[in-house]
DNA sequence: GCCGGAGGCGCC
DNA sequence: AAAGGGCGCCTCCGGC
């Protein structure tokens, strides 16, 4: 293992560690294009850093690819969420820190890039020898702290907070190689002896390493076809600011309808227009206009959906997020609580169906396209161990579609009525059809259900529950003080209102944590799998992954291989998931031109 | 003029 | 078919 922390100076510090977190060399300083795989003797060796996401983007740059990683920050959150701590600090000095029952630094503001805590060479040198100049050692760099610079440096009110780290004595704060180290040494005691976490915490690594290189990499992104359906769809690009053609007419077609002026992109002034013309409607969105009979509601409809085409995917988008044909997004893999993904810019994981034809694969090349049928209720059927649900999923004929199996085996054959059954079962729907579809789930399927609303009722007691891996969710908030108090004898209606509301809407998020959390978790295995066996076909790349779906670029002769790549990594994600469970996980790899020929 | 929340809608 | 979970991001709007 490899211990990495970068310099101010865009160089590196490293360490050679064993698995155990024991020094097995010196440090030394190495440029980033000396850090990736095929810069070391052992590609495969595991890169120990701060955090993914800081400090990989660097090596990327440089041409520079890492195997397998142990990421502090990432380890950090999960351990942090089993023992109760959401939101604490994840830096290595805060692991440290906790791991010596130290006041805890508090997490650098703003920190991402360089931040102003990059420890210049000369903290690093000194933390080795503690006149490095005097010795004839590494000068200090012009501009940085002098000599009795205090702890990580990091800008904030008082003194160090690192802890009573005198002068003169040995110690690691300031050496961002011995916290690492003392950090890894800490987070592996903390997981020793659980095999899912274990799981959970490799594939998470993997994820980040993952989430960073598609970043880098970018989704193949055709900006000529990208053009033509705007400009098929808006007409021609307005000025900076102005309305395309196409909605100006809808604009007057909405005034002409309504017989007054209306701005339709504002919320308040067409709620007024519906209510002037006889609708009392609450909101505006579109599937309440859609059941409304006046001539104002077909241009309005368009417009929403022109309007939102121009605003999240137009020209600017265009302009702003694709260069040289390629769709580059910042991928977060540890940012929502439930493990999915979240991305940063160009909103990556809602591009819509529209565009899709816009994702086209090289000269040469095909796009892989694979996702995971149904993964939610299969997943369901995993976790609670649901024998009938589990045989639904694993029946032959419906292997690939789970809702046509619900659908023969209490829906009278209706599929749309069974996916809306188990979504709603899956998301809390008590209402409406949904709800009504729910009891013939609850009992044709007992366990399963069972197993969602005991999540429901743990979450409205204020409960955590946790995924199959053991990634657990946060506790409640700030607002439980009010079910608390809505729960008193003497509470009144509005607190038990109140109370009954904010414990409801906590019951469906645990109710759905369990899922797409479990889901979660096997989409970052299945991923991790994947990106391990893509290293041996030569010009492969991952290049999106939304949930339980993911695209492969490859050249065409390999794109059998590829499928037959990702079918294999999603059988393995269920048989280390999953364990000993009759469900199946299907994936169905597609190979395309276009993104848009998938489905 | 800045900022945060609300409304709305795209994806899973 | 209904409006139930998770997100990101746009515009509008009201408060300062």
């Amino acid at each position: 293992m490899l211990a990495c922390a970068p310099l101010a100076d865009g160089r590196w510090a490293v360490r050679r560690l064993t698995d155990d977190g024991e020094p097995a060399g010196e440090p030394e300083v190495r440029p980033p294009g000396a850090l990736g795989t095929d810069a070391t003797g052992t590609p495969d060796e595991r890169r120990l850093w701060a955090s993914t996401p800081q400090e990989y983007p660097a090596l990327l740059a440089a041409g520079q690819r890492v195997a397998r990683c142990h990421d502090v920050a990432a380890v950090e959150r999960i351990l942090l969420g089993r023992a109760g701590a959401f939101g604490d600090p994840v830096t290595p000095a805060a692991v440290v820190a906790r791991s010596r029952g130290e006041p805890v630094p508090a997490a650098p503001a703003g920190s991402s890039g360089p931040a102003a805590g990059t420890p210049t060479l000369f903290d690093l040198a000194r933390a080795f020898d503690p006149d490095p100049v005097a010795a004839g050692g590494i000068p200090a760099a012009p501009g940085q702290a002098g000599p009795d610079r205090e702890g990580d440096g990091r800008s904030g009110p008082g003194p160090s907070a690192v802890g009573p780290s005198g002068a003169g004595r040995s110690d690691a704060a300031g050496d961002p190689l011995e916290l690492l180290r003392l950090a890894y040494r800490d987070q592996r005691r903390r997981a020793a002896g659980d095999g899912a976490l274990a799981l959970l915490l490799a594939a998470e690594n993997a994820a980040a390493l993952a989430a960073a290189e598609l970043g880098a990499v970018g989704l193949p992104w055709r900006r000529s076809v990208h053009l033509a359906v705007l400009e098929q769809m808006l007409g021609a690009r307005p000025a900076l600011g102005g309305r395309p053609p196409r909605l100006v007419d809808l604009s007057r077609e909405i005034d002409g309808a309504f017989g007054f002026a209306v701005n339709p992109d504002s919320a308040v002034e067409l709620r007024e227009a519906f209510r002037r013309v006889g609708f009392d409607i609450e909101t505006t969105r579109s599937w309440v206009i859609k059941g409304i009979d006046h001539p104002a509601v077909g241009p309005v409809l368009a417009y929403k959906e022109l309007a939102r085409l121009h605003s999240a995917n137009g020209w600017t988008w265009l302009d702003q997020w694709v260069r040289d044909d390629r769709f580059r997004a910042e991928y977060l893999s540890g940012a929502v609580v439930s493990g999915r993904w979240a991305t940063r810019g160009g909103g990556a994981l809602q591009i819509p169906r529209l565009l899709r034809q816009a994702v086209v694969a090289d000269d040469g090349y095909r796009l892989v396209v694979a996702d995971a049928a149904q993964l939610e209720p299969r997943v369901l059927a995993a976790i609670s161990g649901d024998a009938a649900l589990q045989a639904v999923s694993a029946a032959r004929q419906d292997r690939a579609d789970l809702y046509a199996g619900l659908a023969a085996d209490g829906f009278g054959g209706n599929r749309a009525s069974a996916k809306v059954a188990m979504l709603g079962a899956m998301y809390g729907q008590t209402t409406g059809e949904g709800g009504r579809l729910v009891r013939t789930l609850r009992a044709r399927y007992p366990v399963a259900m069972g197993y969602v609303d005991a999540a429901a009722r743990a979450g409205e007691r204020g409960d955590v529950v946790a995924s199959v891996l053991g990634r657990t969710c946060p506790p409640p908030g700030a607002s439980w003080e009010a079910v608390r108090i809505g729960r008193q004898q003497d509470a009144t209606a509005a607190e038990r209102k109140r109370a009954d509301r904010i414990a409801g809407d906590r019951g469906r998020f645990t109710r759905n944590f369990v899922v797409q959390a479990s889901a979660a978790d096997w989409a970052a295995v299945w991923l991790a799998g994947l990106r391990t066996a893509l290293t041996a076909v030569p010009d492969a790349e991952l290049v999106f992954f939304l949930h339980d779906e993911l695209i492969v670029h490859a050249p065409a002769p390999v794109a059998d291989e590829v499928a037959g790549l990702i079918e294999r990594a999603a059988e393995d994600a269920r048989r280390l998931v999953f364990p000993g469970s009759a469900v199946v996980t299907p994936v169905r790899p597609v190979i395309v031109d276009r993104y848009a020929d998938a489905k």
